[in-house]
DNA sequence: AATCCGTGGTA
DNA sequence: TTACCAAGGAT
């Protein structure tokens, strides 16, 4: 169990934390200069790219969805498979969907502006508790704290709570508000997480550089780098699949957008079995009946709770014109130039199979 | 409440 | 190679 925070040493601690922000905070796209007001459309979007996904990734992408849809109306008028596309390789696709009908409900029901308070926020789709206080204390100034691995991990520490994740987060909240200051709730939020990214790091935390090792019980009792506790995660099992390169003679190749919901939810993929390692309706019928051959090599690549094995498969001979125009495609099936697959916008897991398409097709 | 959902970097 | 980790949310 933890002790109270006092007013006195909340106050200490908050003031060390914002005077060590006025001079190390991190210059990043999505954030305003100094002394002026974000704007919220930029502050949500790099939130939501930000969940679960390091800054580095999100610098390479923030700005090409900005020039692309400059506000909330541009992202809610374009097409949903176009999203899509420009999420590929950003992974949780379920964030790309949610971040388009967010987009719409911002964009018509509420008349283009974003709700300012957590609760408001929070009933919006792709919107957490995290984001929610993320969004409201940044771009609104509203008195709200925002949870996130860095925020819980700087917390955890400066209180040495030993209570392992994710049961600590209501007493990590707890702590967090007590700490809050309500006249700089943006800067506090963004204090915690650019201390909990340059110094108070997961891995090697900076101790020495730290404004707030004074206060720190972690440092005090050299429980830094233990803390915080997590619980185990379970092991990822390794399962197997097919995918089929159904090329045609004129440099086109067959895809098909997955179903909208579950692994790659609404994202363009191979002609694929299931990868449960079971029989699949590919494994004993493939697509069309068609006869492939397996190539030599086999795509390896991990997903958030286990390994995938993806065996290719090709034509031996590219289906004529006369032939391709035969086949009866179901519904989200479509040929796709073969010199083209970097527009598609596929998942990473086929971006890696369409390097082998390269050598076998026409 | 426990599980599902991507990807890239790091030790 | 494996395991862990990163500005989490939905069901």
């Amino acid at each position: 169990m933890n002790k109270p925070v006092s007013n006195k040493q909340a106050e200490a601690i908050a003031s060390a934390l914002l005077d060590w922000y006025a001079s190390h905070a991190r210059t990043l796209p999505w954030r305003a200069p100094p002394g002026r007001q974000p704007d919220p459309y930029h502050v949500w979007l790099s939130e939501i790219m930000l969940q679960q996904t390091t800054v580095a990734t999100v610098r390479r992408r923030f700005d090409d969805f900005i020039r692309r849809w400059p506000n909330v109306r541009a992202l809610a008028a374009a097409p949903l498979e176009e999203v899509m596309a420009a999420w590929a390789g950003l992974g949780y696709y379920a964030r790309a969907r949610n971040l388009h009908k967010c987009a719409q409900v911002v964009a018509g029901e509420l008349g283009g502006r974003f709700p300012d308070t957590p609760q408001a926020l929070q009933e919006l789709p792709g919107i957490g508790p995290y984001t929610a206080g993320a969004i409201a204390a940044i771009a609104f100034g509203h008195p709200a704290v925002a949870m996130d691995t860095n925020a819980e991990r700087v917390i955890a520490r400066l209180f040495a709570v030993e209570e392992p994740l994710p049961d600590a987060k209501p007493r990590l909240r707890a702590l967090a508000e007590a700490l809050l200051r309500p006249h700089v709730p943006g800067d506090f939020a963004q204090a915690l997480m650019d201390l909990g990214a340059m110094i108070c790091t997961a891995r090697k935390p900076a101790c020495g550089s730290c404004p707030l090792r004074a206060s720190c019980a972690a440092h005090a009792g050299r429980l830094a780098e233990v803390l915080p506790r997590r619980a185990r995660k379970a092991a990822r099992p390794t399962r197997v699949g097919d995918a089929f390169f159904i090329t045609r003679v004129d440099s086109h190749v067959l895809l098909r957008r997955r179903p909208a919901r579950g692994m790659l939810g609404g994202m363009v993929e191979f002609p694929s079995s299931g990868w449960d390692g079971q029989p699949a309706p590919f494994d004993d019928d493939t697509p069309f009946g068609l006869a492939f051959e397996q190539l030599a090599s086999e795509v390896r690549h991990t997903f958030t709770h286990f390994h995938l094995c993806l065996k290719l498969h090709h034509l031996a001979e590219p289906l004529g014109e006369r032939q391709a125009a035969a086949l009866a495609l179901p519904r989200g099936w479509f040929w796709h130039p073969v010199g083209d697959m970097d527009t598609v916008g596929l998942p990473t897991l086929m971006r890696k199979a369409s390097t082998f398409l390269r050598e076998h097709a026409p």
